[in-house]
DNA sequence: CGCGCTCCCTGGCCGC
DNA sequence: TGCGGCCAGGGAGCGC
């Protein structure tokens, strides 16, 4: 469920616990994920300390002393957990466990093997292939409707794709497109260009509400992120539109309608959004 | 170039 | 309870 908020989430769970240690193993169960895994990786981090987690669009990145930067996309499905200790097993789709100085066990897990891990260095970072195109965080302070205003201008496909093109602003999926359009009362097949400025100054405050608001939501359950089961912070949160086709709109009753939209389910408020 | 479709992969859920 | 079909929150690549 790795969107934005969730990423964010997830960097924030790990950081009190892995911040300042150091790995004394890494253990490789699969040789590739969506792209093979880096041939280095156990040579490049072994006996490196973590100094800095960051996150950027939907990737986490690990910074180790020595240069070395750790980058992490979770796809669609991967999961992060962190064991206080060692696992006496693993399940069918931990594909990379790392072990640090302080007992913990890092293991990524994901069933449908689209994320992947990707090794830089802080100063290759920023023209990286996986970051150089990516847009502007839509959480930056210097973010807000008047650059997106700039971006829905330049297209005329639907707004929902506009908004979901990491091109043109980064960490909005599926579910929070959905959520920011209903939030921002705007029909998710408009033509990005048809907004006006008010509308596209709506929909980045709108955009920044979800955001946040889902983030708020997961840092409630930080306390817990660590657990005996290695579960990580992954939380519930209440959406407005997002899988609630057939159930009454919030605001004025309607049902919730579900669309395809360049292959993806699009929900929203037939009533509501224009 | 911009846009939309397909595909990568596995698991869960729904309907029969 | 079993099974086939469909769907899934991301992103790359390709064709039009």
């Amino acid at each position: 469920m790795p969107e934005l908020p969730e990423v964010e989430t997830i960097c924030r769970g790990l950081a009190p616990h892995l911040l300042q240690a150091g790995i004394v193993r890494i253990i490789l169960r699969r040789a590739a994920l969506r792209v093979p895994l880096p041939k280095n990786l156990k040579s490049s981090l072994n006996a490196r300390t973590l100094q800095n987690i960051t996150r950027r669009a939907k990737y986490i990145r690990f910074h180790f002393d020595d240069d070395q930067v750790l980058i992490i996309h979770l796809g669609m499905s991967g999961r992060i957990l962190l064991h206080k200790s060692l696992p006496e097993r693993y399940s069918k789709h931990d594909h990379v466990i790392m072990h640090w100085d302080n007992g913990c066990a890092l293991v990524f897990n994901d069933a449908r093997r689209f994320g992947l891990m990707a090794l830089s260095t802080e100063s290759e970072l920023i023209r990286h292939p996986l970051f150089k195109d990516l847009g502007p965080e839509p959480l930056h302070s210097k973010w807000n409707g008047r650059v997106l205003y700039g971006a829905l201008q330049a297209s005329a496909a639907p707004v929902k794709s506009v908004i979901m093109d990491q091109r043109k602003l980064v960490g909005v999926g599926n579910i929070y497109a959905c959520e920011a359009l209903f939030d921002a009362r705007l029909h998710p097949s408009r033509p990005a260009r048809s907004l006006s400025r008010e509308e596209a100054v709506q929909l980045g405050i709108s955009i920044r509400k979800v955001l946040k608001e889902a983030i708020a939501s997961g840092g409630s359950t930080l306390r817990d992120y660590v657990r005996s089961s290695g579960e990580t912070g992954y939380f519930q949160h209440h959406f407005q539109v997002y899988g609630r086709q057939k159930q009454l709109c919030s605001v004025c009753r309607y049902p919730i309608r579900i669309m395809r939209q360049s292959g993806r389910s699009t929900f929203f408020c037939e009533h509501c959004q224009n």
